[in-house]
DNA sequence: GCAAATACCTAGAGGCTCTAGGAAGCGCGG
DNA sequence: CCGCGCTTCCTAGAGCCTCTAGGTATTTGC
């Protein structure tokens, strides 16, 4: 009988899809398996199990992200790249929520020092935020802030926690700027 | 053979501690029958359904984080209140894992409206933000932005995701900090 | 064109949710 | 104090999931 074709990484592409459409949470070997039109065991030869799968997503996410904020904030500084930054993140948690909820999954220390693209998102922040004159460790807690804000953000924004008649993507942009104040007022 | 003595409260109350320590997301209607030394469908006499449960922790955890944050704010004003509230929240999300992440499960809208911890919630919110001389549209902006924050950090360190040697707690009060800053120069 | 690698299969164990229907403990009125 | 009914808890079982073991078929590389 005809082949899937399948390899590890079309398997976790197709996986990231998935988790865009059901959750991250919610994806299935078995209905993963259903796509490629193959049986949920099949799919063992080419992923260990589904919480390596998860941790592939994860990785993958990451790198897109990376890309994603690096092509927004190109060229950019200060405030612009402030803002730049946030939407692109914004845009990328609402736009593939399976994808971004991976990114945020609990992950073992070791091996996300070694993700690039994990390494690149950091690297990024704390380019962005030395662009305000802050040092160690205030460039710590910075970008402990900007990231429980942009995230903080992306989890109430996806799950629908934000009930009110105001939009959001003002919302967003307001806090954004009342970020920006903080950064050039940065307590001592 | 001798009753475990189930009733509904009784089970919600016991799938919060569960929930507190495997994880909500883990939680397991044979797993917490198994505590009560009783069979998974025994339950389904007291709780519709694992979704319904989810959502009785919930409920259960909303109010109890309304009472710490209502306990720690009272007699307190401006910046003093802020930071109650912010250590307050903090502490049951650390404390209270698995009640914490049901608070920010995706929950029907209008089931939401009628919890009275949720309300409380809210309430406490926008009376602190109130004192710094808010009004609409700026007051939920300011809100949205609390709940990012104190969210997001909540996320973040429960999983992890804070690696640097930098204690969360302290990188947690500087941030509570700039808020004050953002709040008090809030962008027009 | 053959052997090795690998893509995919069946079979099955074990855990989970949830339904249906039955039996045992409990409280109540007589 | 005794049976009646309500509630609590049970067994049985369907359906979906993960993951292992071992087999067959298709490709690829020599």
């Amino acid at each position: 009988m005809a082949r899937a074709g399948l390899t590890a990484e079309r398997v976790t592409r197709a996986a990231a899809d998935l988790a865009d459409e059901v959750g991250f949470e919610n994806i299935t070997l078995t209905a993963l398996a259903r796509g490629f039109g193959v049986k949920d065991a099949s799919l063992y030869s080419h992923v260990k199990n589904l919480q390596e799968l998860r941790l592939g997503i994860a990785m993958l996410a990451a790198g897109e992200l990376a890309d994603r904020i690096g092509a927004a904030v190109a060229g950019r500084a200060g405030k612009d790249a402030l803002i730049a930054f946030a939407r692109a993140y914004r845009e990328f948690a609402l736009e593939r929520p399976g994808r971004y909820a991976a990114t945020q999954a609990r992950i073992d220390p070791a091996l996300l020092a070694t993700s690039e693209g994990y390494r690149r998102n950091i690297e990024s922040t704390y380019a962005m935020l030395r662009a305000y004159g802050l040092d160690e460790p205030d460039l710590t807690d910075a970008g402990r802030l900007l990231r429980s804000v942009f995230h903080g953000f992306a989890v109430l924004e996806g799950n629908g926690g934000f009930g009110h008649v105001r939009r959001p993507s003002e919302s967003f942009d307001r806090a954004v700027e009342a970020l920006h104040v903080a950064l050039m007022n940065w307590p001592d």
